[in-house]
DNA sequence: TATGAATGAGACTTCATTCAT
DNA sequence: GATGAATGAAGTCTCATTCAT
């Protein structure tokens, strides 16, 4: 194969690559700490090929979100459409929420634990986050729906029960991500009891 | 009328001045987007005034989180010292717990969602960061113990079960705080039903 | 159907094209708000193709002004050879010559308006300047003889006059180019008022 | 003196001395290709110096026009007050403004012959130098409007007139600034000449 | 012939910070 | 105690251009 491959890392496709880095800086850093010179210094190339790829920063912030929502989406629909008790799906789906948490950290504190820049000033408008948010949040809705319709779950607004669920989900795994130095009990027990607690609590 | 007196306000203690000011402008624009330009022009001296009081941006920010976390701690501390009843207790410190979040999202952010590992360069080094988190942790570990012992929350390890209120309670403070742009139900309401989650989830 | 053809619009002569597209650009938007890349939009090639035939912007500009400047003097030719009152001549020749610039504004910029003394890095070095300069001038100035001779000019020298009466022809075209955002008179009336306070002023 | 003279030459003003570098730059190479590093380069002060002193590159260069426009307004104040007759005040005047553009080729340059950034996307709005340019006209047009009235020069709109006759004075400015190369005659005859031109040609 | 990929240079501008007064 | 003047570093992004195919 007498092709040249300029540096020994293989980069197929220099868009992924682009998109590894930076998710990895966005993280570590937030967004506002993460110049593109900085991602262009990671994968070894020059600032301005970055723009080959993505307008622009918060385009490229963008991209990173779509990406990690499409993740979380199709496993979420997965077990929604397997199991029909609204008890077990609750149970399992936020289990696997969680887990994906903490199975790509990296991803979740992008998506979930970073602050868009939209408050101060530099309105970048990341509408489709939110959209990719809702879509992700409508399987747990169904789900809370369908407890409370068979009177498994406590009777009340079904999209404000959903939402507090998601809370208490997001709770869990955004504190194993953040916190590592905190002197935690066993993970496993945690989440149990952190599950126990919540189906406890929306039933009826 | 021969002392020109610059301003009306009064400023016995410009320290404090910088502090308000800046306090306001951190929460509302968040740490990257509040220059030190920004504070001198809000209390109308030169920037390098600042400088007189406080050593760098992160100081004054240090000095900032440190303020207001000695109010969770006393928010916290007045409720566990006149209730008595453990639930009343977990009703009313994690409303108050999640309401700080909410009130200070700068402030929270900082400490409950950075993570803080080599923070990259930049280091901001907040010790405060464990301590607060644990001080914080340590009325709601009496709590619940009292809980359970009192036969009034469900058999469990106190530690356990402790961290997995936190959990409950974080998340809604950091949800609510970090994603401004979801369709969130009424804020109040979204409360009242996650509290209401919890405290049965925990209970007998 | 087998031939792909990418765009319906002939182009037999690539060349051809750029020139055109460039020249419209470079008329609208001025030498430095065009870019390559946006030429290279506009004939829907990619940029690097105008390089196949120019070696870079600054020929490619050069390119644009020689053809152009050769039109200016076959202009004035045609009018010079086909009238011979040296008054007609006069007005026919002055109002083509503003009318030119007018039609050409950016490349009369570059030849009446720029002074190339060292150019400051960025050598575009248009030899061109001095000639296309004077070689119009030669119309002129045969023109002028023309009428003192005649005695339809007032007597003077016919350099010193003609030189006065292309500063007067120069004066309208370079301040209507330059200066679009002053509250001129409509267009035609101001080159008709101009031509006539020109044809008076040396008439004998 | 004891005082610690930083540099040789006197820099008593420095907003003044940018201005001075900025507007040569400005002439030497246009408004696009001279930069803010450049200037600050010329005036051996950093780049973000000149941010002290002016909001933006578009303030510096408007500043310098106002500076130019002034300085035209007050000579030609002076003559219009001083003379009545019309005639002369054309003469008088007319000689004015082509010596001044003569004696400050640097300011006549930047105001008359640079092409305000507002035709390609990049609209600065320099309405300014508009109005600045229509205040220096008014003059003109006084003159102008009194000779037509007293009969002394051609009947015609005053407006379109007073227009041509600028655009004539501005012809000899602004070539014999531009074209140093060219092999004028001699330069008062030339003026002279021209203002002849111009005399007879609105004379009635 | 044509181009996709890549880049070095440089544009304007803002920021935290220091120094001398 | 307070500030005006100044700066080095860095930010995002655009541009003309080249190279290998």
């Amino acid at each position: 194969m007498g092709t040249k491959e300029r540096r020994k890392r293989e980069k197929e496709n220099l868009r992924q690559e682009i998109l590894d880095a930076a998710r990895q800086l966005f993280l570590k850093n937030g967004y506002d700490n993460v110049s593109m010179r900085l991602i262009a210094e990671k994968i070894e190339y020059s600032p301005t090929t970055i723009y080959l790829y993505f307008k622009d920063k918060a385009e490229l912030f963008r991209s990173i979100c779509e990406e990690t929502f499409g993740k979380l989406e199709r496993e979420l629909a997965a077990i929604n459409s397997t199991d029909s008790d609204p008890v077990d799906c609750l149970r399992k789906g936020g289990e696997a929420y969680i887990r994906f948490g903490l199975r790509y950290p990296y991803h979740y504190q992008l998506v979930f634990l970073t602050s868009h820049p939209d408050s101060g000033g530099k309105t970048l408008d990341f509408e489709l986050t939110g959209d990719a948010g809702q879509n992700a949040f409508q399987y747990l809705l169904k789900t809370v729906s369908r407890g409370i319709e068979q009177g498994k779950f406590r009777k009340s607004d079904p999209v404000v029960l959903a939402q507090s669920v998601w809370t208490a989900l997001h709770g869990v795994a955004s504190l194993l991500i953040m916190k590592k130095g905190f002197p935690w009990v066993d993970r496993e027990q945690l989440i149990a009891s952190a599950m126990e607690t919540l189906v406890r609590g929306v039933s009826a």
